[in-house]
DNA sequence: ATATTTTACGCAACCGGTTGCGTAATAAAA
DNA sequence: TTTTATTACGCAACCGGTTGCGTAAAATAT
C-alpha cells in the first residue's frame, strides 16, 4: 500500500517552528518585516517539509490568480496554435499561466467559456471570436469590472477594448492586385462569415482591387463558407463547373486555397496557368505544397506575444480604459501558385 | 467614467433575500434539503443580480477544481495540438476545463510546471514528457498523493502510472519492412533522443526489420537529432554526401521526413526511386506534399480523448493505483514517397 | 392530544493563505 | 535615564463558498 502524503500548509510549518502562520507567509514572500534569519529558516523548513503553496487560497484572498485566459475557436489550427504559443511565451516570462478554452466556433460555448473564465478569476482574457458570434454582451462581465480584455484577429467592432489585428483590407487588396497583374481577369473569392471583421475586410479589399482595375464583380465568383478543407474542395468544384469559370482564386485562408490546388491537380488543371491561387495565413503547409502557395503571411506568433504583453500592461494603468487597436504588418509571400508563365 | 461593477457573492444574495448564505449555497446546488420554492427564488435572484460563482472559493473548500492539467512540449506542433483537442473535447463534456503549459522540451521547465499544476490543485495531470527529461521524481508530488496522472506518447518506464501509447516498435518495423519490400537495401534512420521511449522503440523496430531481412546495420546511416525542419535538411545532406549513400530513409517523424523530400527535390534526386522516404505521425502535411509521404498514422486526437477519459475514471476508484498501459493502434499509410516504380 | 418523524433552514467552523493593526523587545536619540 | 524610533513578529479578520450539526416548525403517527 502506497503511503498517502498529506498537503503541507503554512500552518504545519508554523507549528513545527513554533512561530505564527503569518510570519511563515511573510517569510516565504520575503516580506521586509521578517528578519533574514527567520526568513532563511522558514524557507529551509518549507523545503524540507515539501511545502508547495496552495494557489487557490492565495488567489482567493489576494484576488489575483496569475492566470491569463485564452479563448479561441479551436487549438488545433495552425494559426491558433502559433497564437497560443506566442501568448504562452510572454505570459510565462512574466510568471503567468494560461487557461485555454475552445469555443468550437459556437456562440453558446463562447458565452459559457467567458463565464467560466470569469469564475476562475483570470487576471485577463485574450479572445479570438467564434465564427458564430454576433452578440457581444457576454464580454461585459469583463469590461464592466475593468478586467483586462484583449481581442485578437477576429475582433468585434461593437466593443470598446484593446484589439490586435492585421490590415486585412490592405493585405487582400495587395493579393488581389497581384493576381490582376498576373493577367487574371476572372478572379473568384473564397469568403468567410461576413459578420467577422477579418473576412469582411478581406472581401472588401478584394472588391476594391477589382474596382481599381475596372474588373467587373461577378457575384457567382464569390462563395462563402467556413473555409474548411472540404468546403475548399466543393467550392472549387462548383466554380469550375460554371459556364464561365474563374482563372484565379483569392481565398480568405490557406486551408481552402490548398484544397483548391489539390482539386485542380486532380482534375489536371494547371496551377497557376489555368487557375492561379492565392491564400491567406501562410500556414506551414503553404511552402510545402506543390505548387507552393502564394499567400499573406500572418504574424500569428507575434500577435500572441503582443496580445499578452498589452494585456499585462493594462493591469498597471487599471483605471484607464484601454481601447487601442494595434495593427500588425502582414507580408505578401509570392510563390508558385500565382506566378504565371509569360507565354 | 465607466461604472465599476462589484462582484456579487452569495452573501449579497442572502442579504437581499433575508436568508442565510448557507441556504443560498445549497439552493444554487439544488440541495435536497432546500424547498423547491426557495431554490427557485434564489436562482432567480442570483440571475437578476448577475451572480457568478467564485471558483476559487469553491475549489479551496471542496478541494476540487474541475480542471485537468495538460503538460506538453509545445502547443504549436500538429501532433500536440490534436492531442490537446482530444483532451479538451472529453474534458469539456465532463464539465472540466484544461490548464495548459509547455515544457519547451526543457526538464527544468517541466519540473516547474508540474509544481505549478499541483499548486493550482488540478484534479489530474496529463503529461507528454519533455525531450530533455531524464529524471522523474518531480512527478511524485502527484503519485504520492494519488492524484490522477496519465502519461501519453512520451512516457517514462520508471514511473508506475497510467500510460497511453502506440506500439512504436511494431509501427517502425512495418515501415522499415515496407521499404525493404520496395527493394531498398541501404535504409537510413532519422532518430530522436534515445532516452525517450518513442524514439528508442522506433529505432529498435527499424533495426529488427533490417535484421529479419539480413540487411547489415550501418551506423553511419543512423542519425540522431530533435527532428526539426532544419535538422531534417542537414541530416539528409549529410547522408547523401556519404560515399555510399542510402536509398531510403525511415524518419522518426514527418517533419524531418518532409525536409528530406524537399531537399531531394531541390537536388534533383528522385523520390522514391532514388530515395524512398517514410515518416511517422501522419501530420496533415503528409498527404499534401508532393510526392505525398508514406507514414505511420498516429491517433493523436483519439489518444487525447482516451487520456482524458482514463484520467477521469481514475478519480472514482481513487484508492487503486492505476498503472495500466493502453496501446493504441497505428495505421501504416502508404503514399507516393515510398512506392518505387517496378522498372 | 401527545409523540415522532420530516422538512427547511441557520450557525459556525473550515479550506489555506494574506494583511492591517497592535505590541513587546531592542536600538537609537535626547 | 527617559523618550522615541525601529525591528520582528503575532492576532485575528478576511477572501467566498461548503458542510456537519442543531433545531424550530410543520407533518404524520400513535
Amino acid at each position: 500500500m502506497k503511503k498517502q502524503v498529506k498537503h503541507v500548509t503554512i500552518y504545519d510549518i508554523a507549528e513545527k517552528m513554533k512561530i505564527s502562520p503569518a510570519t511563515v507567509s511573510r517569510a516565504l514572500k520575503d516580506h521586509y518585516s521578517i528578519s533574514k534569519e527567520t526568513t532563511k529558516a522558514v524557507k529551509k523548513t518549507a523545503r524540507n517539509m515539501g511545502y508547495l503553496p496552495n494557489t487557490l487560497a492565495s488567489s482567493l484572498r489576494s484576488n489575483k490568480t496569475n492566470t491569463i485566459g485564452v479563448l479561441v475557436s479551436r487549438v488545433n489550427r495552425p494559426f491558433i496554435s502559433s497564437l497560443i504559443s506566442g501568448i504562452e511565451e510572454v505570459a510565462n516570462l512574466e510568471g503567468y499561466n494560461i487557461f485555454i478554452s475552445q469555443s468550437l466556433d459556437l456562440e453558446e460555448k463562447e458565452i459559457g467559456n467567458v463565464k467560466a473564465m470569469f469564475s476562475s478569476r483570470v487576471d485577463g482574457l485574450i479572445v479570438s471570436l467564434a465564427m458564430e458570434t454576433t452578440k457581444f454582451d457576454h464580454f461585459e462581465i469583463f469590461t464592466d469590472r475593468n478586467i483586462p480584455l484583449v481581442f485578437v484577429d477576429r475582433v468585434p467592432d461593437e466593443i470598446e477594448a484593446e484589439k490586435i489585428v492585421i490590415d486585412n483590407f490592405a493585405a487582400a487588396f495587395e493579393a488581389t492586385e497581384h493576381l490582376i497583374e498576373q493577367g487574371c481577369k476572372r478572379i473568384a473569392h473564397f469568403g468567410g462569415a461576413q459578420h467577422i471583421n477579418v473576412y469582411h475586410d478581406r472581401k472588401k479589399g478584394y472588391l476594391a482591387a477589382l474596382q481599381k482595375h475596372d474588373l467587373p464583380v461577378d457575384e457567382k465568383l464569390i462563395t462563402y463558407s467556413n473555409l474548411g478543407k472540404d468546403e475548399g474542395f466543393s467550392m472549387t468544384q462548383q466554380l469550375l463547373e460554371l459556364e464561365n469559370p474563374p482563372d484565379a482564386i483569392f481565398s480568405a485562408n490557406d486551408t481552402a486555397a490548398i484544397s483548391a490546388i489539390q482539386f485542380a491537380r486532380e482534375k489536371g488543371i494547371h496551377v497557376p496557368n489555368e487557375l492561379a491561387v492565392v491564400g491567406f495565413n501562410d500556414d506551414y503547409l503553404a511552402s510545402i505544397i506543390s505548387p507552393s502557395l502564394t499567400t499573406v503571411a500572418h504574424p500569428a506568433f507575434e500577435m500572441g506575444k503582443i496580445a499578452a504583453s498589452h494585456l499585462l500592461e493594462q493591469k498597471d494603468k487599471s483605471d484607464l480604459v484601454a481601447s487601442k487597436t494595434t495593427v500588425l504588418k502582414t507580408r505578401f509571400v509570392i510563390r508558385e501558385s500565382s506566378v504565371r508563365d509569360h507565354r
